[in-house]
DNA sequence: CTGGAGAGTGGTGTATACAACACACCGTGC
DNA sequence: GCACGGTGTGTTGTATACACCACTCTCCAG
């Protein structure tokens, strides 16, 4: 049962009002990232509506929602199903984010202004706090943060909506790296370099640490799969 | 009264039967492109469904499909508008194309067999025929099939799926090209680059001729927009 | 005349009801 | 034994019903 949320009271400006299919989105993303519903499972939305608590509306454009993000698949009449992942994908998704990242770090880059670069020491330092108590779930998260704040910075719209596309389909992989200890500190090198062309406002720099660090996770996730399936 | 097809008899890919909602999904977005519902204008489901003839349900999730588009704006609470469209959005959209679609076209010439150039050599014709024909809007329409065609080989889905929303919402601009005689002309020279890099089957120069076309419609539709608003 | 409280109205969000469809199972005929 | 048609069950697609929310307009107090 997932229930309406209590709705602090306060005002909240209408956009970002929760909206239970929202929340059944989010909690049905949960399901799928953690491995809960196996990737091609079939999602029958009276079964989901049973399990949230909810009725059948929700659930359909929950699914709806998920299908744009790229965690299950719609085929008419026949309903959803989980998303299947495998090698070729992600070697599809990460081209695709290798092309569009980049180039907006770089645009986000150069358009921070002295408080954003403050605001983004701390997660560096925060980063950095995790990999020294060895919290590769900390690290995760924070890196994240980290991307977040940034790209938020970028003032091509359509490619912050664009890249937060390609980030929810590469969510369902980035719980990989947290099992990974050596990840982080190698990942935290790496992203060095990235903030380094943040504090200098280098969009140039800042592009290419990008692209490499999307390279290097290509990289490692695709050796957790080979590892995983032989 | 948009009314149910009469469903052409035959077998059909479950996949590609046509739902009521992506009717209705067809028939908004044709009623915004032509501007029958101006930029901005509210668009209460209510409404729709008598309008069309439906219920709440399919336009609902019409409503939804166009957000993805990128038609129409969704307010949780609020309801839908029209989405507004500005210099600075086809800017920033544009520049999400030329840094998706040259990459992609460069994967897709490079992927395709002799049959697939045949039939884009009939485009081409077809192409060559509306201009002679000073027909603007059968060249637009054959070089959307021409560029679909196209992108239907590259061989990364994901990509295709980005590039796909991008000309969605880039759909509402090309009607101008259209009403622009000397545009055919000069845009079926430019063509000829690509297409002869598509013969070639040469990835590079089809990724820079996609590239220059894509940034000479820009320049285009700034152009409009100035001559428009001033 | 201005400001704010109140009901009224239209709209969305969610729940439920119904119809059409897809698939599996089973039985029959050859 | 096998192909084929009918039936049954479960699911989606669409329609309808209702509750709550946002906005507006009015009316009254100051």
């Amino acid at each position: 049962m997932i229930g309406r949320a209590p709705e602090a009271t306060g005002v909240v400006h209408p956009a970002d009002h929760k909206l239970l299919s929202r929340t059944v989105a989010d909690w049905l993303a949960e399901r799928i990232i953690s491995g809960q519903e196996a990737p091609g499972a079939r999602l029958a939305e009276t079964k989901l509506a049973e399990l949230a608590g909810v009725s059948r509306s929700p659930v359909r454009e929950a699914l709806r929602l998920l299908a744009n993000e790229g965690l299950v698949e719609l085929v008419p009449r026949l309903g959803a199903q989980v998303a299947q992942v495998g090698p070729a994908d992600v070697r599809e998704l990460y081209a695709c984010r290798m092309l569009l990242e980049p180039p907006a770090a770089r645009l986000a880059v150069r358009a921070l202004e002295p408080d954003d670069v403050t605001e983004l020491d701390a997660l560096r330092r925060a980063m950095e706090a995790a990999v020294a108590a060895d919290d590769g779930q900390r690290f995760l998260s924070e890196n994240i943060a980290y991307f977040r704040l940034l790209l938020s910075h970028c003032p091509n719209g359509t490619m912050r909506d664009l890249v937060e596309l390609t980030w929810n389909r590469a969510a369902r992989y980035w719980s990989i790296f947290a099992r990974l200890p050596r990840y982080s500190r190698g990942s935290l090198a790496q992203h060095k370099r990235l903030h380094d062309a943040v504090r200098a406002r280098d969009g140039d720099a800042a592009e290419a640490a990008d692209y490499a660090i999307l390279e290097r996770a290509l990289g490692e996730i695709l050796q957790t799969f080979e590892v995983a399936h032989g």
